[in-house]
DNA sequence: CTTATCAATGATAATCATTTTCATTGAATC
DNA sequence: GATTCAATGAAAATGATTATCATTGATAAG
């Protein structure tokens, strides 16, 4: 994990990007919480505790930086705020997510569920596939429990 | 298409919802439109033309009305608003969205994607799915012609 | 048809996430 | 160590959405 930050780091670096302690901090924390998905409030709530100091603006320009070098990627999950996620696990790996109706968690599916379908969009389309995100709406595990039991 | 607009009415009245010009307005304007992904700002803007006295708040209002009887399915590609569009389109053929990373323009593409794979969901983690969402970006046709070009 | 009721409306204020502004700070470079 | 300009924190601004509230009008009862 200590890889993970130090190759993020070295990102920013090659970047021109300065190497602040508010952007170390962001960075591992996110790699603390990469199970999680954390808005930019949430993040707030949890660096403040390391550097009290720190400021939601620099949350956010943080997150959106990060986003834009494709560190992370930023999900909706229709609760009003943006929420962020490491590419990492994404990209090495197809992530989508299963959203529960009832109780709002959110949790991960790992499956190549889209196979040779983007080639099929390409051809049909001419429409170019870098990325894709699969959503499912349902009622988790749980929640059904609840509702039987 | 006037089927369709008589059913949505239906449904509203059925469930002691009134009827008021208002409804009646929005509902057949975003019929009109059911090729677009409207948001509450774009569409308060069209029925403006043929109500000027119609509040923005009864626009909101009424989508989140739509949308919770679920004639309306909300979406968001990321720009910073929600946008509707019909359910009835996603029921009967799997409606998914190519959204280009160059200019935004989001297209629908039909396809059953996912076919049993709701069921393996299922028994795998115990989520009952009710709907899922597929979301694709890339460079739609166009820009990928102008890059080129 | 008239009346009564209460849901729906329009205007406006309030809220909430996010972005911008701007003076100050400090990381990287010389 | 001095210089430079990107990055920061605080606060104000923005923009989408929601809540408030007095008024209106759709519906049901008489």
């Amino acid at each position: 994990m200590g890889e993970g930050l130090q190759r993020i780091l070295d990102h920013l670096r090659d970047c021109q990007y300065r190497l602040t302690p508010q952007r170390r901090l962001i960075v591992e924390t996110l790699l603390d919480y990469s199970q999680d998905h954390l808005s930019a409030e949430d993040l707030y709530r949890i660096v403040k505790r390391r550097d009290p100091a720190i400021g939601l603006a620099t949350v956010y320009r943080t997150l959106d930086l990060l986003a834009s070098l494709a560190v992370l990627t930023k999900v909706n999950f229709g609760d009003g705020c943006s929420r962020f996620e490491l590419s990492a696990a994404k990209r090495y790996h197809h992530h989508h997510h299963l959203i529960c109706e009832a109780c709002g968690v959110v949790q991960g599916f790992d499956e190549d569920l889209l196979g040779g379908l983007e080639r099929t969009i390409e051809r049909r389309t001419g429409f170019r596939v870098h990325d894709h995100e699969v959503k499912f709406y349902g009622i988790c595990h749980q929640c059904r429990q609840a509702a039987e039991g």
